[in-house]
DNA sequence: TACATTTATGCATGCGCAGTCATTTCTTGT
DNA sequence: ACAAGAAATGACTGCGCATGCATAAATGTA
């Protein structure tokens, strides 16, 4: 029945699709070529004689033959699949990040394989699936823990940080200068006379929202200003809300401005100032954020903030986890990005 | 060297881990084994005693061993693997879908692959990659052409439409009923005296904007009302404010009531009329949205929408597509969810 | 025309694992 | 104590494909 012998006793391929299990035996068969013949012809820049390539081709459309990426990559060692980490998607600044990298990835071939961190629950158990998938990369915006990351680099796995670093150890990332951005907006505020500071801090555990608080605080305190009265949020607009009340019951009065770890917060801090307090924004109150999520250009907004570039940042990053999985043995580098800061009216700035 | 006699001459392995090739042969070596055994313990429900599986479990751990997902998925055909369609993760609707279908998927041990398709580019290149990953299911959330979504059907693969529908072809879906809620909105617009109605449309090819365009139209006919105008919108804030511009240019003056075929348009439709033209909402002009994102509750907009129940219809979603990957050819299912009308303050309502 | 190169093609093999089958070992009941 | 059944284990095969190697065909060179 069938011509070729071969080793493996193949079903005889039905056109109608079950299983998606058309294989390239079965195109092998049809266009009468060897399936070593139809690999090539998949393969760009194999060596194939075009007369083949065009009958191989031919068959292939016929058959609906789709090559099976997975037992490509059991050969090849490269699954072309990268593991994007993320927090959670709601906190709004992610989803742009995300769609970017995803873009990104794609254009190079890389496919995208989604972990969103549940903040409880086992984050150990689900980095696991990303062995398990031989991704050959992985990209995290999420919070990790130090071992975590060791983790990736036992395993020489190429992997980025998204605007997080480790302290003590030398890793790839791509950040934004957190530190430097609150020093500016400090120092624009206290430029147009604001003088007594609050902030509403992102949570403990959020490196990024430590250095600008830390930014912050340094530079007010350089200044010669008040020490800045500081209450934690988690970076969601009910904490932004909740922040402001915090310290207006601590200080029994409002401060000049409040800078808030993210938008969301600062949007959060702008609206309960406004339609719960009676405080005008900016004139009775300034308030900034961080990050240039959508939301604060929005007109009821048009907040004060510092506006990460993440397209270049996503760029960046997808530039970078390719070069690493060309070559894996690059020291590692940190691609420092510098935010862009939005005047806004929520603020009173000097002219 | 190597005291089992193997076909394959597979390599001593070494410790340290390289290529993350720590193979279940390497396994079984250690804790002197069969191959087979191995892959047992790693399965759960196989006869296997409990002291093999201690010493099959310590020499994985001791050698880092992961299995190797994509090996599996070749013998099992099952790669645990669900592609999620989405068109622009911008839209602020869709990461929230996003984030719950992932968590749910999660919890079902499947696996996310992400496709964000670009408006413009090649789509059905992009569709191709689905298939090579022979992923076990599809849940899209995107606009497909009848043809892209009659190639799932072909391929028998088993898919979820998420918000669509197709009109002459029975396809497992969840959706929201957006002819309803439309109706409830325009019903309860009319109760408080609304006369003139606008409408901000989704874009021409999304059937869900359609939708609500039909149902608000229909209704406001039945009430004998004046026919609305209708300008389009894509679904962005920016749109929704040139919505509102683009309605009163063409009206001569403000309607009673817009109509927006989303929040973010509805936002941007508030925005513009509060703080461009001075028209006060709602006690001059009336907005209503769809959707209910988290922006829409926020205080400077307390806006009226209708909710869609995101969670349950993810969750759905999700039911329904381990449903049809456990059992293919069970007969198409459509899940119509009705949307929660959040009366809020963008709109003068009656008692 | 003969020979050296280049190009095209087929054969065979194995990536890492799961599952089938045959064989061995451990339980039980009487 | 021994047979009959149950449980555990190992040898082997193949999932679909890419690739090294050998061979055949095509092309170039003297």
């Amino acid at each position: 029945m069938a011509s070729t012998k071969r080793t493996a006793p193949h079903k005889i391929s039905n056109p109608i699709l079950q299983h998606g299990s058309v294989t390239s035996y079965d195109v092998a068969l049809r266009a009468g070529v060897s399936q070593s013949a139809v690999s090539r012809c998949f393969k760009p820049g194999a060596s194939a004689s075009s007369a083949m390539r065009a009958r191989v081709m031919k068959a292939a459309r016929e058959l609906d033959y789709t090559p099976n990426a997975l037992a490509r990559s059991l050969i090849t060692r490269r699954s072309n699949l990268v593991a994007v980490l993320i927090s959670n998607l709601t906190n709004l600044y992610y989803p742009e990040v995300l769609s970017e990298l995803c873009q990104r990835l794609e254009k190079r071939g890389l496919r995208v394989l989604l972990f969103t961190l549940p903040h409880e629950g086992d984050v150990d158990k689900m980095i696991a699936q990303v062995w398990e998938y031989q991704v050959d990369g992985v990209i995290s915006a999420a919070r990790l823990t130090p071992q975590q990351v060791a983790e990736f680099e036992r395993r020489r796995i190429p992997f980025v940080l998204y605007n997080r670093t480790l302290q003590d150890k030398a890793v790839n990332a791509v950040v934004c200068d957190q530190i430097g951005g609150a020093r500016i907006l400090v120092t624009r505020l206290a430029a147009a006379g604001h003088k007594r500071f609050s902030i509403i801090s992102g949570p403990r555990d959020s490196v990024v929202g430590q250095e600008r608080t830390k930014g912050a605080s340094e530079r007010i305190a350089e200044l010669g200003l008040r020490k800045p009265v500081i209450v934690e949020g988690n970076y969601d607009y009910r904490s932004g809300a909740q922040g402001l009340r915090q310290i207006i019951r601590q200080i029994g009065r409002a401060p000049d401005a409040v800078i808030c770890g993210n938008d969301l917060m600062a949007i959060g801090c702008v609206d309960v100032a406004r339609h719960e307090l009676g405080l005008e924004v900016p004139s009775k109150l300034s308030v900034v954020g961080f990050d240039g999520v959508e939301p604060s250009g929005w007109l009821s907004y048009d907040l004060t903030t510092l506006r990460q570039p993440v397209q270049m940042m996503a760029q960046a990053a997808a530039d970078m986890l390719t070069g690493l999985i060309a070559n894996p043995d690059a020291a590692p580098e940190k691609r420092v990005f510098s935010a862009q800061f939005v005047e806004g009216g929520t603020s009173r700035l000097g002219p």
